[in-house]
DNA sequence: CTGAAAGCGCTAACAA
DNA sequence: TTGTTAGCGCTTTCAG
């Protein structure tokens, strides 16, 4: 049977109220008190029941957190800047996997509503109208990370993929290509690797070029989707000259495709990737790529979090965050910049 | 105000007691009277309060994961495996990050038992006499992933890391190496960065072979260290032909640095690495290495941890999972085998 | 099969 | 500065 605050109240010949008084750090507590009272939990070896204070004060210090994989660089980066916040403020993390599946979200959702966190954070790559169902009738604040929300209601940190695709075309537009393939990220994530995919196809319309479906294959992140993408853009009777990635990995996968067939990176062709994972730099040659401020994202959104959670008023509910070409040895060195 | 109990007993025109019933599907209810609690519960939108509901049963269906760096992916995928048979068992994670810092492992195993965790996983690489004493004294099961308990009391999953330096060093000698280097992980670990030396140098005195130190590079782990070493040893006038590195990124490393050298893996240098990370198939050549079962791990210790929740009897509280050689492209294809 | 009632351990008025 | 006293929302005997 653990000791409770009653078992220290008695020994320390003061009221529970007391107890949990000090045990707060309430400052209306008589330092002679206190010192009984710390004295009596050191002996006893109490630990406070953070269930019970929880029902009684309605506040958990725990927020629960939505991840489609903890597994992938990119999702552990943003988990690992939420729960260094968290921790920073006192928070815990109930971290749950969802696969990415709708119905998994939501029931965890709820799961998490029923636990009693404080706030959640929600990490996925579709916002469908169940979950904007779900999300605003929430009685805890929500905050989207690394994602928006399409009618934007929600608060959410991330950057602009639309923009970084762009950039990211913009760039192998100045090194001089007109032949640029584009391996996608599933495009039925409309606010992910569509984005990112309409930035591409921006960049080249404004250029005045024309965009060749052949020049687009659409993956899904993963390196193997890299290689088979290479392996179709150098099939090609006119292939491209540069290849932009939706992700490092498939970037990794297309520099690989390219070099079996013995052509040189970036001789040959030129690859960027996205997201700037700790890969882009573990690869020969290492990958230029849009970094993007993974770390940061999840960081932002817990503290934007704790701003809800504490009531406080928030100016700016849709945050995005800057990304930038990170120049690295797969494309060649521009004169300029 | 949330909607209790009370308020869909009241609308049911049943007892609080009847509800809660059916909330926990108790088979003793009336079917007649499971369905007026059903449409009450639905009409009146509730959503159980888990907190009271730990608070009265004294189960929190949650346990505790303490973990050394979630964005690593080693770490990562360990917890994978914990989460998803944590969500097979109906249990959710509150999942921490220690740095590997001592106090703060501590200090989290507190915050999570005043939590009422139903149980912890513990990850890091060393078991101190502090950790067992809070280990031992806990009031909930507590089991080790990745990691064991070098007086063999707490129960543990994890592979046998001393047997797999042994087997990779081997593997070497069988390829008729006999200047074989090591990049080891910290030494200061005793159980995992230690242990994998150890084997390495077992595997060597077996063979007859003297370990020389200039062939041992102490690393961290981390792909910068692989780089280094590298450099140290193809700065030495006795050239090592193969190195062990105790990690995949680690190996990485040392095969950057000798093709940064102008030199071939595997044709002049063989390397083989330690976890068998997505990694070591994404990058040329493809890595050879010792394959750890990272999800198994972590899946294993969780369903390991249910027993001991649910107060089973467990005949083996020490479990050591297999690990095999990986072979790919980083060593030279041998003969048999 | 159902209800009444006693807590679970703590916080938060409210008094004193 | 301290104590008293209600609950927080639910589970769980124990009766019936």
């Amino acid at each position: 049977m653990p000791v409770t605050i009653y078992d220290v109240a008695r020994e320390a010949g003061v009221s529970m109220a007391t107890v949990s008084r000090v045990v707060n750090g309430n400052p209306n507590v008589k330092p002679t008190t206190r010192k009984k009272v710390l004295a009596a939990i050191e002996q006893l070896g109490y630990r406070p029941n953070a269930v019970a204070r929880g029902l009684a004060s309605k506040r958990t210090t725990t927020v629960g957190v939505i991840i489609p994989d903890i597994s992938s660089p990119f999702f552990a980066e943003l988990a690992r800047g939420i729960d260094d916040v968290a921790s920073m403020y006192k928070y815990n993390i109930i971290l749950c996997d969802s696969d990415g599946k709708i119905d998994r979200e939501l029931h965890i959702t709820n799961t998490l509503l029923e636990k009693q966190v404080d706030g959640i954070i929600f990490m996925g790559s579709e916002i469908t109208e169940e979950h904007m169902q779900v999300f605003t009738t929430s009685p805890v604040p929500i905050v989207l990370a690394g994602t928006k929300d399409p009618t934007g209601q929600l608060p959410s940190v991330d950057i602009s993929h639309l923009e970084a695709g762009y950039d990211a075309t913009q760039f192998l537009l100045n090194e001089g290509h007109t032949r640029i393939a584009m391996v996608t990220g599933p495009l039925a994530e409309p606010l992910v690797g569509m984005q990112r995919f309409e930035g591409y196809k921006k960049a080249l319309s404004d250029a005045g070029i024309n965009m060749k479906d052949s020049y687009v294959y659409n993956g899904d992140y993963r390196y193997e989707s890299g290689l088979s993408a290479a392996n179709q853009f150098l099939s090609l009777i006119e292939k491209p000259s540069a290849i932009f990635c939706a992700s490092d990995e498939m970037a990794v996968g297309v520099i690989h495709g390219i070099q079996d067939q013995g052509f040189k990176v970036p001789e040959d062709y030129e690859v960027v990737g996205f997201d700037n994972i700790r890969l882009a730099e573990m690869v020969r040659p290492r990958l230029t790529t849009v970094m993007q401020p993974m770390y940061d994202i999840g960081a932002v959104a817990m503290r934007l979090l704790t701003k809800y959670m504490n009531g406080e008023k928030v100016e700016n509910h849709i945050v995005i965050l800057p990304h930038r070409m990170e120049e690295r040895q797969s494309t060649k060195k521009t004169g300029g910049q």
